[in-house]
DNA sequence: TCAATAGTGTCTCTTAGACAATATCGC
DNA sequence: GCGATATTGTCTAAGAGACACTATTGA
C-alpha cells in the first residue's frame, strides 16, 4: 500500500469502510530449527514494534478480516488461523508512541485528536503457526520494517501487544496438549526427531524420545517411509509422513500427544 | 431503566457513551435439579428472545462491561464470567424482528436507518454458570420479559444467538473436562450424588458413581462431613464440602475429573 | 577411533473403566 | 416388606513414565 492509498483508505474513508472500535491482531508464530519466533512490524518513525493487525471491513467477517490482513502482510494464503481472545480496556491503545501527531507527520495530513484510529479499540486476537521460510514479510509506505523476533527476546512493543503474544502462546500450548500439530508446519517428509523437537520447542519441555515415539506408533498418526534423511556425520534418521486421515480425525476429536 | 433513561442513554447519547460496532453477550446458564437452563429476555413488541447483552462504555473494559451488564440484568455480583469467543459477520445482527421501525414505535422517537444500534456489531461472548435461584431477573421498559429456558427447548432467538449459546455450551463443557466446577454452584454442603448429577447434566453423559467417587477421593478435592442429608424415604447421603485449597489449586493447574 | 545423533525394549506403577451386591430410610 | 436411593471393592487392561544401551554415519 502506497502513501496515497493509505491516506484514502484510513484517513479519508475511514469508518465508512471499516468498523469503529474493533480491530484484529494476528500473532504469527514462525517455527524454524528449534526456534519459535513472532513476526512483528514497525511503522516508520517509531521505535516500538507491534503485531500484524488491521481493521474489519464492513463487508467481511472477523475471520475473513484476519485472513485478509495475514495475506496482505505476509503473502500467506490458507493459514491455520485461530481466534483465541478479545482484548479491550480503555487504556490499551493509549501509547505516547502512537499519536495523531505522528500520523500527521508521516502522511502530511491534518489528523484530529479524536480521529477514529486513536479511539478505544477492542481487538480480536488470532494466532497461527507457520514455517518460518514460507512467509514473505511485506513492508509498505507506513510499515517500513517487518521481521521475525525470538519469543524470548522481544523488542519494545506498542500497546498491550506483549500481553497479546503471551496469551497467544498460552493458547498455542493449550492446543498442543489437546490436538496434534505439525501438518502445516513440517515438510511433507520429516524425521521423528524433527517432530519431537517441534513439540519440545513450543512447550519448552524435554520429551522422552522412546515414549513419544511409542505413543505416535500406537496412535498411528505417522507412517514410516523406506527412506532416510542424510544429516551428515550421524546415523541417518528415517523419514515419516502423516497419516492424514488419522491426523484429521485427531483434530476433530482431540488427542493428547503429550500430557 | 425507564423509558426516558433508555432514550437518553441509547438513542440520544449513544456512541458518545458507548463503543460503536462492539457489544457484549452474556450466556447465563442456570443449574437446578438436573436441569441446565439459559436466561433469556424479550423486548416488548417482539416475538423473539435473546441473550442478556449490552454495549461497552468508553470508561470500562470489556470484562467490566460484561459484569455490569450481568449485574444490571440479573442482580448478581461476583459472577464467574468467562470470555469464550467473539462473533462477527456483517449479517449476524440483521434480523427483520429488530428494526429502526420497531424502536421508533416503542420509544416514540424518530430512529434513522443508519442509527448506530442497527450497525454491524462484533459481539464478545461471555458465559457463566450459576444456581438458578440466585438470579433475580430484571425487566424494564424495553425488556419486558426475562426467564429461564431449558437448553433443549429454546424459543425462537434473535440474531445468531442460537450459535452463541451453542458455542458457550461447548466452552462450558470443555471447561468441565479440564477444571473442577461446582464451587460457586453447589450449596456449602452438598452430597456426592448432587455433585455427580451436576456433571452428568452439563456433560449429558452418565458417570459411574464408584469411579467418580474414587477419583474425587484420590484428588482430595472434597471432604466428607459427619453429617447426612435427609432426603426422605431413602438412605441418607453424607454431606461434603470442598477442600478450597485443593479446589483453587486445581483451577489453577487444570484437573480432569472426567475424561 | 571419535563425536554426534538415531533407534529401540522392558519394567513398574498408576489409572481408567467395567462391574453388582448390600445398606438405609420412610412408609 | 417394598420402593427408592446411597454406598462400597475388586479386577483387568491400558497407558504413563522411568530408564540405557547399541547402531550408524562421516571425518
Amino acid at each position: 500500500m502506497d502513501k496515497n492509498a493509505f491516506i484514502k483508505d484510513f484517513i479519508i474513508d475511514g469508518t465508512s469502510n471499516y468498523l469503529r472500535n474493533v480491530s484484529i491482531d494476528n500473532v504469527i508464530f514462525g517455527y524454524h530449527e528449534k526456534e519459535l519466533k513472532v513476526l512483528l512490524q514497525k511503522p516508520q518513525d517509531m521505535s516500538k514494534w507491534h503485531l500484524q493487525g488491521g481493521y474489519i471491513k464492513r463487508s467481511e467477517s472477523i475471520f475473513e478480516a484476519a485472513k485478509r490482513i495475514a495475506r496482505e502482510q505476509t503473502g500467506l494464503e490458507d493459514l491455520f488461523l485461530k481466534q483465541f481472545k478479545a482484548f479491550g480496556t480503555p487504556q490499551r491503545t493509549k501509547d505516547p508512541y502512537f499519536t495523531p501527531q505522528l500520523l500527521s507527520r508521516i502522511t502530511g495530513q491534518k489528523i484530529e485528536e479524536d480521529h477514529w484510529l486513536f479511539d478505544y479499540f477492542v481487538t480480536i486476537g488470532f494466532y497461527t503457526l507457520t514455517e518460518y521460510s514460507r512467509v514473505k514479510p511485506v513492508s509498505g509506505f507506513y510499515m517500513d520494517e517487518c521481521q521475525w523476533w525470538d519469543i524470548h527476546d522481544l523488542p519494545p512493543l506498542l500497546f498491550d501487544h506483549e500481553l497479546v503474544i503471551d496469551e497467544a502462546l498460552k493458547a498455542l500450548r493449550m492446543r498442543c496438549y489437546n490436538y496434534p500439530i505439525g501438518l502445516e508446519l513440517l515438510p511433507e517428509k520429516f524425521t521423528l526427531p524433527e517432530f519431537r523437537v517441534l513439540y519440545e520447542t513450543i512447550l519448552e519441555e524435554r520429551l522422552d524420545s522412546r515414549n513419544f515415539e511409542k505413543k505416535l506408533k500406537r496412535i498411528g498418526i505417522i507412517k514410516r517411509l523406506n527412506e532416510k534423511k542424510d544429516i551428515g556425520p550421524h546415523r541417518a534418521p528415517y523419514l515419516y509422513t502423516f497419516n492424514k486421515e488419522l491426523y484429521l480425525k485427531a483434530l476433530d476429536e482431540g488427542l493428547a500427544l503429550v500430557s
